[in-house]
RNA sequence: GGGAGCAUAGCUCAGCUGGGAGAGCAUCUGCCUUACAAGCAGAGGGUCACAGGUUCGAGCCCUGUUGUUCCCACCA
């Protein structure tokens, strides 16, 4: 009784993807559950930004987690993949400005209640928009544990350990120069500034002595900062100045007198060994003058003009405006001695690239040093392992060097600091929930800090945020420390080392075991994908186009981890190929399989039954080892090809003579092992391409809508395992091959009268007797005839190939002799080459000594072989000429 | 100025702890063979960047060179 189960010639993702999805995440199949004494498998997902659409990097993240899910959800692991969105507070500002711009509107002219409700309202309508996009890629996260990191609990863990450190004193408020950026109108953490080298000048202004004399010329590329000099610094070992320090110079333009001081971080070699000292717009001359007790000017205001300290000639002006202005007034001085043209970095704002100024500033700063230690250790001793490792290298280079961390943000999206200041008696409270009053006079007139937190404070936190902390929660308790973090290696600074000294400081453990770092999917061109080239594309438009399971493949396939990958429509289309072969890999398989057809224990089996069920446990084996290292690439690769190589090429083209000539036994147990192959396969594929492999499974003869997803992952069963016969077949695909070749050399066509003529080496008769209806129909020789080692018609014609000796005749057809004669001497050249090959190794005695054994017999083994072989041929060759 | 990656077929890339190089696409040949033309059967095409070294044996390990990409860094 043949199944009733009519399907379309060619696989239509659209018609399954939507309805598949709406019954997986209805059935409830995504959400987690606790089994105690059971390890569970947890990902948390790096939370997207609610500013927008997703882009290729997500879906890349999501298909790798998702995999890694759908894998260890199938082993049957308790599995989590939490889901969730990230506030991204000053990207999202931007957008909102820009959306208050087009309206003609500004933030200060809404308000920050308005403005924030505003951004929720954004929050809404991208947020959703984001997780709809993840559900249409297949993402099998767990929505009811769904999180963003400004809700009540995530924003309870920020307070939590805000106050915690705090109290350790790990946080503090200070003056410190620090990255603004006049845009944003905020301040930047190191990570957020981004380095770009740019074209300028190296300005030599002279300053003159207070007494008159020639004074002094620093090098600048900052020229109209110098309005904000209090001093100027030379180092104490240059001789070109000796003397000079303590001595005082007159600031040209200001008019203001400055000292100068010697301080060792003045570089003798570089410009003119004398540097103009701007405490209040840069770092380092911050840091002199603290040493040497020198002024703080600062002339900008929070948007980059110059402020009335700048003098009443520059005031208003923008820097750039008021750079061009002061050099011009020094070149009238004639104090602008030289211009050099010169390189160098420039630091800008890695959202909107403004070139950021560097300007002091009281902000709140995250002390790194006691967080980075542990940090490194806990890398260093294994407890967290990145993938690949080479990753642990930029890990440890930036937690070794860091600087304290600046978390205040001059914005209203966020956040907002839990510290607040009493106007009676300027206590500082920092605080868990909205204090009432004063804790030091009781006053009630407390202003909350303006600012709110860096976006990645939060994001710091998620590991255990999202599982409750600071309650201890069940999930915190079965859940943390996760397993593994996705993610790409542009966030390792901003996003995963910040996890790391979180987790440890908060939880003292790890918050995930494997950091599996994935590089960026590049355009067609390998160029990064950006708004200003155009070049993006939108993974909802690949996955309209060629279904969402391919887009998941070329994702996977062919990528190694920590490399960054091109996305190419050829290989799209390679998938969406793949995706439809094994449609039609099920297609037939159904269309033969009965309902009775099940199981294939007690069957007798038959050499390619043999062989596809061992080939089939090696690729449940590799894939699965694969998966648990985290390879993707490797784990798809080994499905693919057990897939299309193995399976359709070769096994349902030689099931297809029993299937339709043979015995009613064999033809039943071959319909059982096709059918446990593919439902084999269809699990192994599942992580990859979920909605394919589902709408197959589902519709297996008996399976009545059970779900691959709920299925067990399959099981390494050694007693499937057929190495001799394996090896065996091997030797009857050759030789198929073969008879294939000599079929397409001769154009024999079907229907031409052929014979076939085989011959079998010793010991592989019964192979090439289970062969022969194989043969027939492969070769199109309307005729196969086995023929014994002494039969006396083969000798003219034989042609040999490794485990047997076949040939096909054309009958009627001359053998063109001269054509065969070259064929054979240039099969024998290079059968000889072979053996010499094998003879030097075999002779060579650090090869037979040192190489492992079994590797030396099958060179020997391969020697008498080919010696044979050659035998057969010259036999032939004689024959041939005679 | 430091550090890392990459260099393998025409293109895009795999290649696990060293044991005679693979895939997809492209090209060429022949096929609508009753699962699939989004397919089938074949073929061609590689000094594994270069030079040394270790080893019986190197795409893989070591050193150097060249090219390329990226990250980090307060030299004004």
């Amino acid at each position: 009784m043949k199944t009733e189960f009519t399907m379309e010639k060619t696989f239509d993702p659209k018609s399954v993807e939507a309805a598949t999805y709406q019954r997986w995440e209805k059935s409830g199949a995504f959400v987690a559950r606790r089994v105690p004494g059971k390890k569970p498998f947890t990902i948390v997902m790096p939370p997207p930004n609610i500013t927008g659409q997703l882009h290729l990097g997500h879906a890349m993240d999501s298909v790798l987690q998702d995999a890694l899910t759908r894998y260890h959800r199938m082993k049957g692991d308790p599995t989590l993949w939490l889901p969730g969105t990230d506030h991204a507070s000053i990207a999202t500002e931007l957008k909102l400005v820009e959306q208050l711009a087009s309206e003609g509107l500004t933030k200060a002219d809404i308000g920050r209640d308005a403005f924030l409700e505003r951004a929720w309202k954004w929050k809404e309508q991208y947020g959703g928009q984001i997780t709809r996009q993840l559900r249409r890629m297949g993402a099998s996260c767990d929505w009811s544990r769904e999180r963003f990191t400004m809700d009540e609990g995530c924003s309870k863990a920020v307070r939590e350990v805000f106050v915690r450190l705090y109290e350790k004193d790990l946080i503090y408020r200070g003056d410190r120069v620090i990255n603004w950026c006049p845009v944003c109108k905020t301040a930047l953490s190191d990570a957020e500034v981004e380095y770009e080298e740019k074209h300028t000048h190296l300005w030599h202004i002279r300053y003159p002595g207070e007494d008159g004399s020639y004074g002094v010329v620093v090098a600048t590329t900052r020229p109209e900062t110098m309005l904000g000099d209090t001093g100027v610094a030379v180092n104490p070992n240059d001789e070109r100045y000796a003397g000079l320090a303590g001595k005082n110079v007159v600031l040209p333009l200001a008019n203001r007198v400055i000292p100068v001081v010697a301080d060792d971080y003045v570089d003798m070699e570089f410009g003119t060994g004398a540097v103009k000292m701007t405490p209040a717009h840069d770092p380092n001359d911050f840091e002199v003058a603290q040493r040497h007790n020198l002024g703080i000017l600062k002339v900008t205001h929070d948007d980059g003009t110059m402020n009335e300290q700048a003098g009443t000639r520059y005031q208003g002006l923008t820097g750039a405006a008021c750079r061009e202005l002061v050099l011009e007034d020094l070149e009238a001085l004639g104090l602008l001695v030289k211009i050099e043209d010169y390189d160098h970095n420039v630091g800008t704002c890695y959202r909107c690239a403004t070139t950021v100024d560097p300007l002091i500033s009281r902000q709140w700063f995250v002390r790194m040093r006691p967080l980075a230690e542990p940090a490194i250790e806990a890398v260093r001793n294994g407890e967290t392992q990145f993938i690949p490792q080479r990753f642990e290298k930029v890990y440890f280079n930036w937690m070794e060097n860091i600087r304290d961390w600046c978390i205040s943000r001059q914005l209203w999206w966020g956040h907002r600091i839990p510290v607040w200041y009493c106007d009676a008696c300027g206590e500082v409270i920092v605080s868990r929930d909205d204090p009432t009053a004063c804790t030091k006079c009781r006053s009630h007139t407390l202003r909350q800090d303006e600012d709110v937190l860096d976006t990645w404070f939060s994001s710091a936190l998620w590991p255990f945020s999202t599982l409750g902390w600071p309650d201890e929660t069940e999930d915190l308790k079965y859940f943390y420390p996760t397993t593994t973090l996705v993610t790409g290696y542009d966030i390792i600074f901003f996003w995963v080392a910040r996890m790391i000294f979180s987790g440890l400081e908060q939880m003292g453990e790890v918050p995930f075991r494997y950091v599996l770092i994935h590089g960026m999917v590049r355009d067609a061109l390998g160029r990064k994908m950006s708004k200003s080239l155009a070049n993006g594309i939108d993974p909802l438009e690949a996955v309209d186009a060629y279904g969402a399971d391919a887009l998941r493949l070329s994702l996977c396939m062919g990528v190694s981890p920590g490399n960054d990958t091109r996305y190419l429509p050829e290989k799209m289309e390679s998938s969406r190929n793949f995706a439809n072969k094994i449609w039609n890999a099920a297609r037939f398989v159904m269309m033969n399989l009965t309902d009775e057809d099940v199981g294939i224990a007690g069957r007798e089996l038959a050499l390619p039954d043999q062989w596809i069920l061992t080939r089939c446990m090696r690729a449940v084996s590799e894939v699965s080892q694969h998966l648990e290292d985290c390879e993707h690439g490797l784990a798809a690769q080994k499905a693919y090809e057990l897939a299309w190589s193995e399976f359709c090429d070769w096994y349902i083209e030689l099931a297809k003579s029993d299937l339709f000539e043979g015995t009613p036994e064999r033809a039943t147990t071959v319909r059982a092992v096709l059918r446990y192959v593919l439902e084999v396969l269809l699990k192994l594929l599942h992580p990859f391409m979920p909605f394919l492999t589902e709408e197959l499974y589902r519709n297996l003869p008996g399976y009545a809508d059970q779900s691959c997803m709920l299925s067990d992952w399959p099981a390494y069963d050694a007693s499937l395992l057929f190495e001799a016969e394996e090896a065996r077949m091997q030797g009857v695909m050759d030789l198929i091959r073969a008879v294939r070749n000599l079929r397409a050399e001769r154009k024999v066509q079907a229907g031409h009268k052929a014979r076939l003529l085989l011959r079998a080496a010793p010991g592989w008769e019964d192979v090439l007797t289970w062969a022969e209806p194989h043969f027939k129909r492969l070769s199109a020789a309307s005729s196969v005839t086995l023929l014994t080692p002494d039969d006396p018609v083969s000798d003219k014609v034989m042609s040999a190939v490794t485990v047997a000796a076949e040939v096909l005749i054309p009958l009627g057809d001359l053998i063109d002799f001269d054509q065969e004669i070259a064929r054979t001497r240039k099969e024998i050249a290079s059968m000889m080459q072979e053996i010499e090959r094998s003879q030097s190794k075999l002779n060579n005695p650090g090869f037979t000594a040192k190489a492992p054994p079994a590797l030396v017999e099958a060179e020997r083994q391969k020697l008498i072989d080919n010696g044979a072989m050659l035998d057969v041929l010259n036999a032939r060759l004689a024959d041939l000429e005679s």
